[in-house]
DNA sequence: AGAAATAAATTAACAGTGTTATTTTATTTT
DNA sequence: AAAATAAAATAACACTGTTAATTTATTTCT
C-alpha cells in the first residue's frame, strides 16, 4: 500500500519532468524541431521510456496545452469579477486573451494556430473553447444590458473572437513584419472592435 | 541556339510540372505530409532531380506561394478600380482577401498563419505584404476624405488587417468549431470593423 | 561524322525522425 | 528466495530531407 503510493507519485514526478523539460524545449526551439531522443537526454531516460508515460508525441504537447489553457480560463474568470460594467469586463477579458497568447507563443500556437495532429483537436479546442464561453457569457451581459448593435450573441462573440485571434496570431507569427507598436495595435483592434459592436 | 531555347523550356516544364504535382499534394494532404519522394513518383523522376529544380523542400512551395499571391494583389487591384467610393472599395478589398484565403487555405497558410521556415518568410511577407500595401493605400484614400475616426493610416491599417485575418485564419484551421454561417461571420467581421473605424 | 564537354538524371548513402517489439533490469508480492 | 510485475533500455523498422558520386543523355566543337 505504502509501496503502492510512492510508486505512483514517482510515475508522476517523472511524467511531470518530461512536461517541464518538453515544454522548455519547445518554447526554446519549437515542437517541430525538438525530437523524443532531444527529451530523453535531458531527463536521463532512454527515448522510448517516454511512451510509458505519453502516448505520442503529440500528446506530451496537448498535455502541455491543457495546463496552461487552464490558467487561461482562470486568468478571465477572475478578471471578470474585478468589474461591474460588462463592456469593461469585455475589454479586460479580450487584452487577457491576447497578452496571455503572446506570454505563451508556443501553447496558443497548437491550440488556436495551428492545431495540426487532428486526432488531438477535440481536446486543444475545448480548452481553448473554455475561454471561449466565458467571453460569450460576458457579451450576453452586454446584450442584456442593451449595450450592443445586434441580439445575435454568438455571432458577436465569434466576430471578437476573430479580431483579437487575429491580432494575436499575427504578432505572435510574424516578428519580422514592421508592426506599430504593439500595445497600441492591441488597444486599436480591442477598441475598434468594440466600437463597431455598440449602439 | 535553338537547341539551347528548346533545353530551356523542358526545363521549366518539368519545373512547372513539379509546381503542380506539389501543389496538389499540398492542398490534398498538407504540407508536412507530402514527402520529396511522393512528389518525385507522380512525376516519374527520382526525388533527387527536383533538387536540380528548387533548392529544397521549403522552397517548392515558397514559389507555389509567389504565383497564388501574385493572382491576390491582381484582383484586389482590380477591385478597387470597380468603384469610387474608398469606404466601398475597402469592403471589398477585405471581403476578396478572406474569399482568396478560404479558396487557397494551403498557400494561406504557409504565407500568414504558419510560415515555419525562416529563411523563407522574407519571399513570403513580401508576397503577402503586397496585398496589404494596397490595404493601406485604400485607408490612406478613406482617410484623406474625412471618413475614418484616427489620422493613423498605418495604424488602421494593421487594425484592419488584423481583423480580416482572424477570421480568416479561424475559419481555415478550425472546421470542427461549431462556426456560425460563414458568409454571415465574414459579413459581420468587416463591417464591424468598418463600424468601429469610422468617423 | 566522331570526340570532348556539358547537362540531366539516377543510385547510394547519411544522419536524423517517430514509433513498436523485444529483451533486460529493477521492484514488489507471494 | 521464487514468482510476478513494473520500469527501462536496446534493437530495429520504415520513413524523412538532403548530399556526393556516378551514370546516362544531350549539345558543342573539330
Amino acid at each position: 500500500m505504502v509501496g503502492r503510493n510512492r510508486l505512483q507519485s514517482d510515475k508522476d514526478n517523472l511524467r511531470q519532468e518530461i512536461m517541464d523539460v518538453a515544454r522548455e524545449l519547445f518554447v526554446a526551439e519549437g515542437f517541430r524541431s525538438v525530437s523524443m531522443r532531444k527529451i530523453a537526454d535531458r531527463i536521463g531516460y532512454s527515448a522510448t521510456t517516454i511512451y510509458l508515460y505519453f502516448k505520442d508525441k503529440n500528446d506530451i504537447l496537448a498535455q502541455i496545452c491543457r495546463q496552461t489553457f487552464e490558467r487561461l480560463t482562470e486568468n478571465i474568470n477572475a478578471i471578470y469579477n474585478l468589474s461591474d460594467n460588462p463592456l469593461e469586463k469585455l475589454r479586460s477579458g479580450m487584452r487577457e486573451y491576447v497578452y496571455f497568447g503572446l506570454k505563451n507563443p508556443s501553447q496558443y500556437e497548437l491550440v488556436f494556430i495551428a492545431p495540426l495532429p487532428l486526432e488531438f483537436e477535440p481536446d486543444g479546442i475545448n480548452n481553448g473553447t473554455a475561454a471561449f464561453d466565458t467571453l460569450r457569457r460576458v457579451v450576453g451581459e452586454c446584450a442584456a444590458a442593451g449595450l450592443l448593435k445586434s441580439a445575435d450573441v454568438e455571432l458577436t462573440s465569434q466576430t471578437l473572437w476573430a479580431g483579437i485571434h487575429g491580432v494575436t496570431a499575427l504578432l505572435i507569427q510574424h516578428e519580422g513584419f514592421p508592426f506599430v507598436d504593439r500595445e497600441k495595435l492591441i488597444g486599436s483592434v480591442i477598441e475598434t472592435l468594440i466600437a463597431g459592436i455598440r449602439t
